[in-house]
DNA sequence: GTGAAAGCGCTAACAG
DNA sequence: CTGTTAGCGCTTTCAC
């Protein structure tokens, strides 16, 4: 395998007699003055001579690094996919590359990534966190890494935040469900160990207080396991599994609402298995709007997170912060909104 | 913002008392000889200043990067994100991050995504290619990058294949349909720009003539648009659009296949929409076997490609090339699984 | 306008 | 065993 030998500004420098300076200073963009037929000249060679910038080179020598990352849990969620998506278009359109982490829910995976890629001098992260071990993030940030956070709340100073207003969806959801005629409501959510899980548990218990109503007995569902291991059909199993537990109530509810959609499809499979159509039996109603949910009979009814917006925006706040320009406010509190469609049905008694 | 400055071996060295040379061989792990208590209490000292290596030095003495790139058409697919899952992990045990890169079937920025990860001297990469842009490849291998190509084959030396039995897989498909009494059998597909696409068609027309048969008029649909704006619902509703069509026919076909489970998803949606039940007027069968296709109603019986499988495989590839590590071949080929589930019924009779 | 030289953080001959 | 030195590819003062 005959290897070819890189060539670098020096090369350049010697073919076209001057010094890697002036080579540097054209080849880089410089704002520094070089004679306009100099120039030409070495840009013709560079391009003839196949010259490709060394990166590493020049980040040793500037400190500054056109890579960020993305600590999420899993990318086999398409909520994750999205949002990654979203993150990739601004980057590229800004000139970094994004190093995707798959966290798998592991606060440890989630540390040793956060430290390996300070080591290859990322400046900055964009993370779902799951441990929050602020002692490791704070020790960061003071060598100046930026953090942009999404789905939670981290208590460091100088964290960029990217909030949805989780327990607003949850309130949102058991309203809709609520106006179209339900009482006896099943909710079904996977483990409680995200604040965006006990926010929206938390805003549907709300709503149904408004309305003088409640979880009734049984009819509130968590799964057991406490920390899954993150394969890609937890949430799906886990919406089968506690959806088998409400069939086995005396009475029914006659809606349920999932944390998530994955959870909703399980729901929605379950029922069908059982027989019971949906939403003439029993609604349906999912959280987070994610593609497929458009794609599952009947479509989902569910409750929209802008997982691309909330990428593209992690992103841009991020590259802001890093390009020093000055963020408006370390906040961002997005909206959630209600997208209807056919797996929640009117009952027209209670 | 108080920034700290980060401490160097060189501040460990003169702390220590000692030549940075001496730090750097203990703090890389290096096999070269010091002594004991030397290098317990340089790495004491290390920890108790929070030495952090910085990877970028160390990359640039040493033109090894623990990077690898993997550009794929979208991650909003759930079969690249399966392959990129594999990938990952393979990539993380052996100490290895990876940049992910969207092509969003453009070659344009598939090319610009080479260049620019050469650059930052990434020595692997992992592609499933649209452009094929043979020059830039051979160049850019010329000079020491290391290729895995999935999903297609790539008429460049040197390149490792992870490869599918696509045209065995249409084959298998052909044949299931035929096995459970279809004659009439609908063919819908996205446009074929890539091999593999054509190689499934191939293998199930040839079983289909194995059988006396052939895909009847108006019973073969491929998408119009010939590089469609990659959006992340194409598929879907191209399976959609094309159902429509088939259920115009004066006489509708038995079973319809598709070219992967997103597009069978379509197909499932749209029957749905026109109240035509699956499996028992209409069956149903997909190719991928994504994770959604056990989660639709009626779950979707499909041909497996074992996406993460492939992931790890090229990376494994991958990395043991950069190893110098001796690999055995060059390709590899995978084989395709049935999946039965509930999409596909029985026709009793013609 | 252009060049010489220093140095980013690290490793690896080579010397001792 | 430990230290000195050179240099990876690049940018950036500082001279001229």
């Amino acid at each position: 395998m005959p290897m070819n030998k890189r060539v670098t500004i020096h090369d350049i420098a010697r073919i076209a007699g001057v010094s890697s300076a002036t080579v540097s200073r054209v080849l880089s963009n410089s704002s520094y003055p070089v004679s306009e037929k100099l120039r030409e000249r070495i840009q013709q060679l560079a391009e003839e001579h196949h010259y490709i910038p060394n990166m590493i080179g020049k980040q040793l020598k500037t400190d500054r690094n056109m890579t960020i990352g993305v600590i999420i849990p899993t990318i086999s969620n398409p909520f994750y996919a999205s949002v990654m998506l979203g993150v990739e278009e601004i980057a590229r359109r800004r000139g970094y590359h994004v190093l995707l982490c798959n966290s798998l829910q592991d606060g440890k995976l989630e540390e040793d990534y956060l430290q390996t890629l300070f080591e290859k001098q990322v400046k900055g992260v964009i993370l779902s966190s799951i441990s929050g071990n602020s002692k490791l993030i704070s020790r960061l940030m003071k060598l100046g890494l930026q953090l942009v956070v999404i789905e939670q709340q981290l208590d460091v100073p100088d964290v960029l935040q990217i909030e949805f207003d989780y327990s607003r969806g949850g309130y949102m959801a058991a309203s809709h469900l609520i106006e179209q005629g339900h009482r006896r409501i099943g909710y079904v959510t996977a483990p409680l160990d995200r604040p965006s899980r006990r926010l929206i548990l938390q805003g549907f218990q709300e709503a149904l207080r408004a309305h003088g109503l409640s979880l009734e007995d049984g009819c509130y569902q968590v799964s057991e396991s406490e920390s899954p291991i993150y394969t890609g059909t937890f949430e799906f199993e886990n919406g089968k599994r506690l959806t088998r537990k409400l069939l086995e109530l005396q009475e029914h509810p006659t809606a349920i609402f999932a944390c998530n959609d994955l959870t909703a499809f399980g729901v929605l499979h379950e029922l069908a298995e059982h027989q019971v159509k949906v939403p003439d039996a029993i609604s349906v109603m999912g959280f987070d709007n994610i593609e497929f949910s458009q794609m599952v009979t009947p479509p989902l009814t569910t409750i929209k997170q802008p997982d691309y917006e909330m990428g593209k925006m992690a992103c841009s706040m991020l590259l802001d912060k890093l390009s020093d320009v000055t963020v408006d406010s370390l906040q961002v509190m997005l909206q959630p909104k209600l997208v209807v469609r056919e797996s929640v049905g009117k009952r027209s008694s209670g």
